[in-house]
DNA sequence: GCATATAAAGATAATTTAGTCTTTTATTTA
DNA sequence: TAAATAAAAGACTAAATTATCTTTATATGC
């Protein structure tokens, strides 16, 4: 449903808009590093979000990427918009050019009611909002270095 | 989630099932117009199909593909195994690779009822009781010619 | 001001997925 | 048995996605 791309970039900026701050930044490299993602490529991806205004940088040494609290507040929408082509989640599940509510696919009562919620999130709450409910939930942007059961 | 090739397979084996008989078998051609996949494509995964023993076919003049009753007590997983290379519903929506009901990704919660429920009906309802499905709600393998409203 | 660290930019390469074309083989029907 | 039809097989092409590499520009700290 989602390109490594979009993977990439959104949990690049929900990790700095969790960790960074206009004193903290992150570089390339280590954004790389902790969220195990191919260095160069997450490094255009930055690139891209930086020039639409979605996160900040700065160059030289102490440089980096990070977010304001203006950054913070866009959606996750805002991310696909930069870096997707189209709308994600309209594309039907089985491929029907014209699926909707009206002229459903076999499993569109099951995948609707799952883009709504996703959509829910991704359009309506904040990057900023988003960004706190990890931490309050403990949930994880990277997996590196935890035991899997 | 899904590739095009999974789309086109499950598409053409639920028409087939829906339609098809030893007596009344289906060219190529014919799925191609009708579900409006391109020819060559679906062709290929149609053969794949038939080795697989998912659908079942015959060459000559008034040859094509067909579902037996035998064929019918797959399931659309059994597609999916022969189509696509790993488990497709295995990878985290948010690229995690050990994303899991112990260390999950921040929408997990909304992604894993979505999974199982399209799990419980691709692995555990057969082919025959998927395609009795489509004709009793009316459900759709095709929009051609359909009025969008 | 110089060395260094880092983002920015752009070119290139590799891989995967999607789609097409051509030839061969089997089956049916006249 | 010949002609027509349709699947089977395999080679090939195209496009999109993913990933890498190289060079340039800019800010920092000494």
């Amino acid at each position: 449903m989602l390109s490594n791309a979009s993977k990439y970039a959104i949990r690049s900026v929900l990790f700095l808009a969790k960790n960074s701050s206009k004193e903290n930044k992150y570089g390339a490299k280590s954004i790389s590093d902790e969220l195990e993602i191919p260095l160069h490529f997450i490094a255009k991806l930055l690139q891209q979000l930086v020039k639409a205004n979605v996160i900040s940088s700065s160059k030289g040494p102490r440089g980096g990427f990070y977010t304001t609290t203006n950054d913070l507040n866009n959606n996750v929408c805002t991310i696909l918009d930069e870096i997707e082509a189209g709308d994600v989640f309209e594309p039907c599940f089985m491929g029907l050019p014209q699926c909707g509510d009206e002229n459903p696919c076999p499993v569109h009562h099951i995948v609707a009611p799952f883009k709504e919620a996703i959509l829910e999130k991704f359009k309506h709450q904040s990057i900023a909002d988003f960004a706190i409910e990890i931490k309050e939930d403990g949930t994880f942007l990277s997996l590196k270095g935890i035991d899997k059961k």
